[in-house]
DNA sequence: CCAAAATTTGAAAGCGCTTTGGATGCCTTT
DNA sequence: AAAGGCATCCAAAGCGCTTTCAAATTTTGG
C-alpha cells in the first residue's frame, strides 16, 4: 500500500477517495454506513483507509440526499426574554451540547418570535433541517406541544406542561416533591409563616412548585398567606424586593424558599440590610439548579437547598431526543429526576 | 392567475415552484439571487409568487451547490470547562443569536477536544460547514488565532491577545481603562490596600485588568501587594474564598475589585460574614456585565461597578463577523467598548 | 431595413452523497 | 452440464439548488 500523507484535512470527496481504494462509491458509501451488502474484509480496508485519509463524507450532501439531519435545533423567542433571563439557559445549554456532540451532533440556536414558532417547526421539518428539537421551559398548557406532534417533528420537552393531555417526551425535576419537602423541612423546624419567591407561574415548573409548597403547608397546618407568596422572574433584585416587601408586612414570614440560588441571593440581601442573620432569624431555602459560576457546594453549604443539576438535565433531554430519533419517534420516553435536600446554614428552629 | 392556498408549508422545489410561473428554474434562482440578467417585471413576479407560495431554497442544496453556508459556529471545550464556567456565556450567546438571527443566519454550538480544536475549524472550512466562527475568552497569545488566519476561515475574536501580533478582528471591553478607572476610584477615596479578585490571568481580559488596576496604583502611589492579587474561576465561592483570606491577612484591604459581579456576591457575603458592611467598612466595585439574571440597575445600584453588556458585545461581534462574510474578509475590523462607571451603594470613602 | 450588439431566458452540468436496480462471478442444486 | 441462488460489487439516477454556456429575443446603429 502506498504511504501518503496521514493528516491531510483537504477536502476529499466519495469519488476521489474511492478511486484511491479501486472501489467504487457505492460500496464505500455501503461499508461506512454499515450495510450488509459488502463484504466484511472491505468494510475493514474502506473503514481503515477511511481513518488514514481522515476521510468523513460531506454532511450536507448526505443531508442532501437522505433528507436527514445531524442538528437539533433549540428555538430562542425573541419577543419573549424570559428565557434569556433564565439564570440556567448557559448550563442547560451546556450539558445538551455535551450530550449531543458525543453522539455527533450539534445544536442549532434559532430565534422566533413568540407566537410564530408553528413557522419555524414546519421549515424545520419539510426542508429536514434539524432532526428534532428541544422544548424549553413549557407552560402549563403550551400550544407548541401540540403543534409539534402535529408536525411530526421529533421533540423532546425540559418540564411537563400540566394541563395538555397528549403523550410526549420530557425530562424533568420533581418540582413538586422538592418543593413539598424543603417547606416541609422548614415547617418541621417549627416555621409557620414561609414565604415563596417563585418563577413565573404561567410556566410548568413554577406551577408545581407552588403546588409542592402548598401540599406541604396543608400537611402541617401552616398557612397559605397570598401575601407571603410572589411570582417572578428569578433575579436577585425580584427577591430582593419581594423579601423587603413580606418583611415589611404585617404577618411577616419567618423562612423563604425559592425557586432560585439568584433569588436567594436576593432574600440574603434583603435580610442582612434589615440587620438580620440568615440561618438564625431568618431561614431560607433556595432550589439550586447546580449552576457552574454559583457552586453551592461549601461545608456547609451556604444555603440549604433542594438540589438537581440542569447540566445533568441537559445531558438527559439530549440523549432521550437522540434515541428517540434513531429508534421508535412514536414511542414517547420520560424521565423524573430527583432533587436531594442538601443541608446548609441557611436553615434553623424557629425563633 | 390561479388562487391557491397562501400558507402551505409543503416543502416546494424549484422545479415546481418555476414549473407554475412557467419559468424556468434557471430564471427563477436568478430572480431571487438579485442577479442582474432577468428582467424587472420578472423579478417582480418571481419575488411575489415566491412571497405567495411561501417558498424558500432548501438552504442545503443551495450550500451543497455554492459551497457556502449560513451558520456561525462557537466552538465550546470539551475538557476545558472554563468557558462554561463563564457567568456570562448565556448572555453571550442570546446577544450573538439575536445579531445572527436578524441577518438570516443561526448559531452552530460544537464541542471540541482542548488542543485538537485545529481539526474541527479545518473540517467547517474544507466542508463548508459554518461561514464562520466566534472566539471566545483568548489567552494572551492564544494559538488559536494563527491557526484560523492560516486556514482561512473568518473570525472575530470576543477580546484581544495581547502577544499575537496578527492582524484579526475583534470586539473587546476597554478593560484597562475600566479597571484603572475604577481603581483610581477607589484611590480617591483614600483607599490605599485595594483587593483584585481577578479572573484567571492566562485569559487576555483578566490580563489586562490586572495591569488597570497595577497603573492606577502605581499612579496614586499606592501598594501593588501580591497578597493582594488572586486569580482564579469568577464563581461566588471563590470571591468569597479570596476575600475571606485577605481580610484574615496581616495587611488587610480597605476595598476591593472584582472582575465579575458573581465574584463581588461573594465578597459580600464574606464581608458581611465578619460583620462588616459594604460601602462603609468595606468599599467594591465589581465589573458588571449587565447579565440578564442579575440586575445592577436600582437605585442606587447595589454594587458600584464598570459595566458594559456583554449582550451587546456579542450582537456586535456577530455583526462584524457577518459584515466581514458578506464583504471583504481581509480587511479586519474591530471596536473597543467603552466601560461605563456606576456609582453605587457599595463604595464610600476610606475608613 | 438588416446586421450587430445587448438583453433576457433556458438546457444541462455539476455540488457530494445515497440508493435502486442491475451485473458479475462463484457455489449449489437437479 | 445447465439452472438457480447467493454474495459482492457497480452504473446511474436522483436530492434541490446554482451557474456555465448557448439560444432566443429585443434593441440599436449605420
Amino acid at each position: 500500500m502506498e504511504l501518503k500523507p496521514v493528516w491531510t484535512f483537504s477536502a476529499m470527496n466519495l469519488k476521489e477517495f474511492s478511486a484511491k481504494l479501486g472501489l467504487s462509491p457505492t460500496t464505500v458509501s455501503r461499508a461506512l454506513g454499515g450495510y450488509s451488502e459488502v463484504n466484511e474484509d472491505t468494510r475493514k480496508r474502506v473503514a481503515e483507509a477511511a481513518q488514514f485519509h481522515g476521510y468523513r463524507p460531506n454532511p450536507r450532501a448526505r443531508s442532501l440526499a437522505t433528507g436527514q439531519s445531524f442538528s437539533i435545533a433549540h428555538v430562542l423567542s425573541r419577543s419573549n426574554q424570559n428565557e434569556l433571563v433564565n439564570p440556567i439557559f448557559g448550563d442547560f445549554i451546556a450539558g445538551a451540547t455535551l450530550a449531543s456532540s458525543s453522539k455527533g451532533y450539534d445544536i442549532l440556536l434559532t430565534l422566533a418570535d413568540e407566537g410564530n414558532e408553528e413557522a419555524v417547526y414546519r421549515k424545520f421539518k419539510s426542508e429536514g433541517i434539524v432532526a428534532g428539537l428541544i422544548l424549553q421551559a413549557p407552560t402549563t398548557n403550551d400550544e407548541r406541544i401540540a403543534i409539534l406532534r402535529d408536525i411530526g417533528l421529533p421533540f423532546v420537552v425540559h418540564g411537563r406542561a400540566t394541563e395538555v393531555d397528549l403523550p410526549y417526551s420530557w425530562v424533568d425535576v420533581n418540582n413538586h416533591r422538592a418543593f413539598k419537602r424543603a417547606t416541609s423541612f422548614l415547617t418541621d423546624l417549627g416555621h409557620e409563616r414561609i414565604g415563596l419567591i417563585n418563577g413565573r407561574e404561567e410556566f410548568d415548573f413554577a406551577h408545581r412548585r407552588r403546588n409542592g409548597y402548598r401540599d406541604a403547608l396543608k400537611d402541617a397546618g401552616g398557612l397559605d398567606d397570598p401575601a407571603l407568596r410572589v411570582s417572578g422572574d428569578m433575579t436577585e433584585s425580584n427577591g430582593y424586593a419581594a423579601t423587603q416587601k413580606m418583611l415589611a408586612g404585617p404577618t411577616p414570614p419567618t423562612a423563604f424558599v425559592t425557586a432560585s440560588v439568584m433569588s436567594a441571593i436576593g432574600v440574603r440581601r434583603a435580610v442582612s440590610d434589615m440587620g438580620l442573620t440568615l440561618g438564625e432569624d431568618i431561614s431560607l431555602i433556595a432550589y439550586d439548579d447546580d449552576l457552574s459560576y454559583f457552586s453551592n457546594r461549601q461545608t456547609p453549604p451556604v444555603f440549604t437547598a433542594i438540589r438537581s443539576s440542569v447540566r445533568h438535565a441537559g445531558e438527559k433531554a439530549l440523549e432521550m431526543l437522540i434515541a428517540q430519533i434513531e429508534g421508535d419517534p412514536t414511542e414517547p420516553d420520560s424521565l423524573l429526576l430527583e432533587a436531594e435536600l442538601i443541608v446548609g446554614a441557611s436553615t434553623g428552629p424557629v425563633r
